[in-house]
DNA sequence: AATAATACCATACGCTCGTATTGTTTGTCA
DNA sequence: TGACAAACAATACGAGCGTATGGTATTATT
């Protein structure tokens, strides 16, 4: 990536700390009103950024602006929580989004849900953590997942050893199930976990 | 948070597509456009998603539709890691940020940094993780801090008994430590973790 | 000395934006 | 039955927008 001169820099900085202050990107003419100039040298400066990789630009788009390189986040809906290692509780207000980098997501199809008990919890899953799962990424041995069983569905570590798969906790307390119904919805991507207070 | 009709729900949802997919609010005249209506109606809609708070809208301001219940994100510089639970290694990257929920960091000034070692396990913290410090959230027993001792940072639970601070690991095989010089550098408030493939 | 990049001014075009206003139709609920 | 909310049409205004063009002065680089 091409170094930018100071000034330049300061224009570029200007954008970010609008678009953290806004949460939208500045005018052309806000950007110039900011820095004393006209609208002609601004123009020079967009361009400047986006030569060098800084920006990137929707054609005649009000806003339309973009840093290259800070992905975008996108809402995953919270669905439930998962109890105590063994049931799915689906949440009342399905209008609950978490917001996740689309880095992490890769436009896959996910969701949230809400961890209670502490049949991970050796893993490092704890009570309160909201966990996050993607429907369609590839699954193999070791892997976290959510898994319905019959009707309850539960956080366990994947393994299909030699055709057979057993589902089980990091908690020796819950000893490992080797299911004969049951389907995965999904497998453990990120994890937040807010310490309140 | 009043429920919303079919139809209206249909437009917030266009919206926040509209926003995951060109990362700015769309126009009313886009969405007009979408629902082949004339913009009159779409002024009812927003007035009424507004009112039953679930958008808010910045007077005046091209594409200035916000989620209510979206917060904004803020840029938590990485400044470094903590290796086995015992010093700080700085990050040579320091361009290195994660964004994080304005209504978690609650405007205080925070640092994030990577974990290593297994000294915090017990409570969920493992190798791997981000954890964000706040460096000026209130402290009280049991958080989770971030210390100096010495030339040294840890990340330790922190207890103030009958006068004398403790500092313990929940790894048992870190014995506390009852430190003469310290400093604590600020207090464990969110934690991020990637499932990597 | 010549060339190129940077940093600026000034101005104009046409379109798009949010806003505002007035009105119609349909359905729901007291 | 009467009131109200929802869902729409139609149109007008002025401000703000991105774009474009054609300059000048300064500072590096070759």
């Amino acid at each position: 990536m091409d170094k930018l001169t100071v000034k330049q820099q300061k224009v570029l900085d200007f954008i970010k700390n609008f678009y953290v202050e806004h949460s939208v990107m500045p005018t052309i003419r806000e950007i110039a009103a900011k820095f004393k100039i006209t609208i002609g040298p601004v123009q020079d400066y967009l361009d400047i950024l986006q030569r060098k990789g800084y920006l990137n630009k929707k054609d005649a788009v009000t806003r339309g602006l973009e840093f290259a390189n800070m992905s975008k986040f996108s809402p995953v809906p919270i669905l439930g929580s998962v109890h105590a290692g063994t049931f799915l509780e689906p949440v009342e207000n399905a209008q609950d989004y978490v917001y996740i980098n689309t880095d992490v997501t890769r436009s896959r199809e996910c969701f949230a849900l809400k961890v209670r008990g502490d049949s991970m919890e050796p893993s490092g899953i704890v009570e309160g953590d909201t966990i996050v799962i993607s429907k369609d990424a590839p699954i193999t041995n070791g892997d976290i997942v959510v898994a319905m069983l019959k009707e309850e569905a539960a956080i366990k570590v994947y393994n299909k050893i030699s055709g057979k798969v057993v589902l089980s906790s990091t908690n020796p307390a819950y000893p490992p199930i080797y299911p004969k119904d049951y389907k995965v919805l999904g497998k453990l991507i990120y994890l937040l976990r807010e310490y309140k207070n």
